[in-house]
DNA sequence: TATTGTTATACTCTATAACTATA
DNA sequence: TATAGTTATAGAGTATAACAATA
């Protein structure tokens, strides 16, 4: 742990804070969905897209369910036919959980109805502090992904 | 319209797909709400805090859901202790909802757990893409309230 | 014996539609 | 007559607990 830990962690309510705005115009897009999909069943959609196949309780774990409750949404998701279910032969009791074509297209739907969202907030925004945003959003996202395979 | 839309408008697809990662991290802390609370509820009491009172078609509005869920929400975190419904004299069809003590004490609890998801991210970022993070945050959300004035 | 995942049950969340009350 | 909000019903989401199958 660096020296300037307990500066940062100051720091990070700031953040935490400052990044309520940009949550909500994040959030906003699935209200867009047609047809319509519930908010559980976008956040399993958007983590198998940002992080690729997973089994089951990785996904519970992940969007802090458990893993009957998981379970249960895969087994919509699978009926609206937006995520196939594998027993991979060389461990027959792990699922993997994939997306499929149509949940891709249906992710690309919410990406433009993001930008749509994103757009008219950016718009007033200085180009320095829009460059800042982005510059800030991507080292965020490189940070917190060495973050995670760090304990592996 | 400033002449600029088009490049903000494709800048946009960058910020929303960069802007995942934090997003993921902010929405960690509900999985540490003790009692546990649903989403729902969270992000009924998170928007009641950032925007102040609101009746409840507004609050529907908001949250994406119609009255009537809204509603039923509302029914249970008045049950709970968490939110008051008062009926204005000068109009006695609007509700006027507003958080209690309880509920600014659980969101601070949020806040609480929030800045502790974030810190181990912020802490591999350089002190540069920090700044420009939360610089980008700030700008962002003053851009967006303003924004929501506009029409009003 | 521990791990992975699925069912049985009960409660919460949500939308559609029908309703009450106020303006 | 239009608006603000509340109920009736039914389907989706979730946790607890009990279960089956694989390692």
């Amino acid at each position: 742990m660096p020296r300037s830990s307990s500066s940062v962690r100051s720091f990070a309510r700031e953040v935490a804070l400052a990044a309520e705005s940009l949550v909500r115009v994040f959030d906003r897009a699935e209200d867009w969905a047609i047809p319509r999909i519930s908010p559980s069943q976008v956040k399993v959609l958007g983590l198998l897209r940002y992080r690729g196949q997973m089994n089951l309780s990785a996904l519970a774990d992940e969007i802090g369910a458990i893993p009957s409750s998981a379970s249960r949404l895969c087994d919509r998701l699978e009926a609206a036919g937006l995520i196939a279910r594998e027993v991979p032969p060389d461990n027959r009791r792990a699922v993997t959980l994939s997306l499929t074509k149509e949940a891709r297209r249906r992710l690309e739907s919410f990406d433009d109805a993001r930008r749509g969202d994103f757009t008219p907030v950016l718009e007033r925004m200085s180009p320095q502090a829009r460059g800042a945003l982005l510059e800030g959003l991507l080292a965020f996202g490189i940070a917190a992904q060495e973050l995670r395979e760090l304990p592996a």
